[in-house]
DNA sequence: CTCCCTTTTTTACACATGTAAAAAGTGCAC
DNA sequence: GTGCACTTTTTACATGTGTAAAAAAGGGAG
């Protein structure tokens, strides 16, 4: 790479021969200038090595073409994909992408929102943790720039932004209802409440295990702490009830898919699932996600697959709509069904 | 929130009734201004709404505290934690981090090489893929700014930035090691040539082999494509053998956790695995990294630990040292040492 | 009260680009 | 060759901040 190096636009336009604003209105839409300037800029632009200003571009559009995207945490399989589909998305429509983890700590939480105001992005899609603190805070940022919430909502102000989720109520109500056809009434594990899905799912439980004519039945936390390490959650609680002889053949619906793993790898401890998946066992165990591993536990997950590609797209979609204007009014609230995994678990 | 709203230094400074320049100095350094002032101005700046202008500021200023991670997948726990705990450390330091997925592909590892350039970040962390087309690129880039590589390095030029990684030769051999002592010596999975460490881990293999007198032996992949699927790489080549009732009471060593995750799943199927993990099974099959679900199979996943943790830290410090000039000269090679992790499934 | 030193304000310019308006240039039809 | 429409260049100003230098103000010691 012998080319010569132009840190400048304006260098740049000595270097090609057009004028500055001629070169800038070419970098925005190449169609914008005569086909001949459009054509000839760009084969000088091959013999040089040229690389916009990002900071001075976006200082001065309209327009930062940035969004930003909160998650709770990177190091979760389901918010990772999610964040790979929304930033697969973002592309396609030129944006790009700037993520911040929450880390689980609403303080970072705030600290990442004001940071992308300060940066001045467009919008941001959001996957809020279940903090009453941050009301206060999503309620300010939402009156700077357009927000989608992502997976769940923040717990006050629902009609501050559009949101974009799983339908709990009918994703957990399907396995419920498939858990009890296929034999005894689920226990419900649930998660810790750290968000709006933690509360959605476990009311669904309640009221469609009533509907059913079952009374709901919980299985208690025994002093597990409140946290994101799903898998030692679920593995905690369950390896002590198992440990003295509880829940050995019952039916366990998960709160989430991780927790499920957990929940699995102390059952099989203790030796509660039948050899070879295929048989079932007295003992079964459903989550609720469809997490990428789910397939490869053993025995393998019955679960729900949320439909992350359908979520990140109507994000994305819903963001961009109201960035661009196109799209004003009241909040949108779309719920995306979840489609029943049927595998060896339950 | 009724708190004024202000968008400019220019009005924040009418508002407080100091001029700009000082607010300037104080949002730099706190303590570059006289204390009277500094609590004046921190008094009043709490009942007014301000952010600063992420981009105009970092235009000026010689750093733009930002840095740049580019990795393969986010899909992936080992990258999500090693980004997670690259975050922690940058945040401590005051750095801002843009993340970059390149999904596997080339193209887009450079476009994301391209725009960390445009942004003007002071430095990067990458994680490389493996292709040859990346070298003139990471080339130029090393010209331009500070990177460190981090868990692999580009084939071709090694000596143009800074890397911290494991040291595969050590990691794979404290398994082979493990396992020849424990019983049979191991057949090798490799994983997708896809980057330096699939190929030096697969030769750390061979080298411990001989060494101890043995004929390494490798699995043939059996027309898996090359992706970054791994856990469906693993399980389709291993499905495909154990069908075939080979390799049913063989040791395996795995060039990655989630390639035996597939494995043990096939394995599991084909009810290779003696009941209660606690009896070993003439099947035996190791993995690497210590990825966080490797505890939550069953069996649970014998490997060797990468310390992540380790790894994160002295990238960033790295780094940041080279940022703030207080390294220079040659490029630095830290190798990182993995502890074996025995557990139940070789 | 005065002098000196420190801090702050004022003023000015810089950064790399966007963008608007006026001036100059180009090409084409007649 | 003239006139017209379209492009491009020129010029000028904008963005929101960093930063340097000079001028002004403030505080403390004598």
């Amino acid at each position: 790479m012998a080319k010569q190096k132009i840190s400048t636009m304006k260098e740049l336009s000595e270097a090609i021969g057009v004028s500055r604003p001629t070169l800038s209105r070419y970098f925005q839409d190449p169609t914008s200038v005569r086909p001949s300037t459009s054509a000839k800029i760009k084969e000088r632009l091959a013999d040089v090595d040229y690389v916009y200003n990002f900071l001075a571009t976006r200082q001065n559009r309209k327009s930062t073409e940035l969004i930003g995207v909160i998650i709770p945490h990177l190091e979760d399989l389901f918010f990772a994909s999610l964040l790979e589909a929304i930033e697969r998305h973002a592309r396609e429509l030129g944006f790009t992408i700037i993520t911040q983890s929450s880390d689980g700590d609403p303080q970072i939480e705030e600290h990442a929102v004001r940071k992308l105001r300060s940066m001045s992005a467009d919008g941001a899609i959001i996957a809020p943790l279940g903090s009453e603190s941050s009301a206060e805070l999503f309620q300010w940022i939402c009156d700077d720039l357009p927000i989608v919430f992502a997976d769940s909502h923040p717990a006050g102000n629902d009609d501050c932004a559009d949101f974009v989720g799983t339908d709990n109520y009918q994703s957990v109500a399907s396995l419920v209802e498939y858990l009890c056809r296929a034999d005894e009434p689920p226990y419900f594990l649930g998660m810790p409440l750290l968000n709006t899905n933690a509360f959605e799912r476990r009311n669904s439980y309640a009221k469609t295990m009533r509907a059913l004519g079952h009374e709901p039945k919980f299985i208690e936390p025994a002093g597990v702490d409140d946290s994101w390490q799903f898998e030692a959650y679920g593995h905690g609680i369950m390896n002590h009830h198992f440990s003295h002889q509880r829940y050995t053949d019952a039916t366990i619906l998960c709160a989430n898919d991780r927790i499920a793993i957990g929940a699995i790898r102390a059952a099989n401890k203790h030796g509660l699932f039948a050899r070879g998946c295929e048989s079932r066992s007295a003992l079964r165990i459903a989550g609720h996600d469809d997490h990428p591993l789910s397939r490869y536990m053993y025995p393998a997950v019955t679960t729900v697959a949320q439909d992350v590609e359908g979520i990140a797209k109507s994000a994305v979609e819903l963001l961009v709509g109201r960035i661009r204007g196109e799209r004003t009014g009241d909040p949108v609230r779309l719920l995306k069904p979840a489609a029943l995994k049927l595998r060896e678990s339950a």
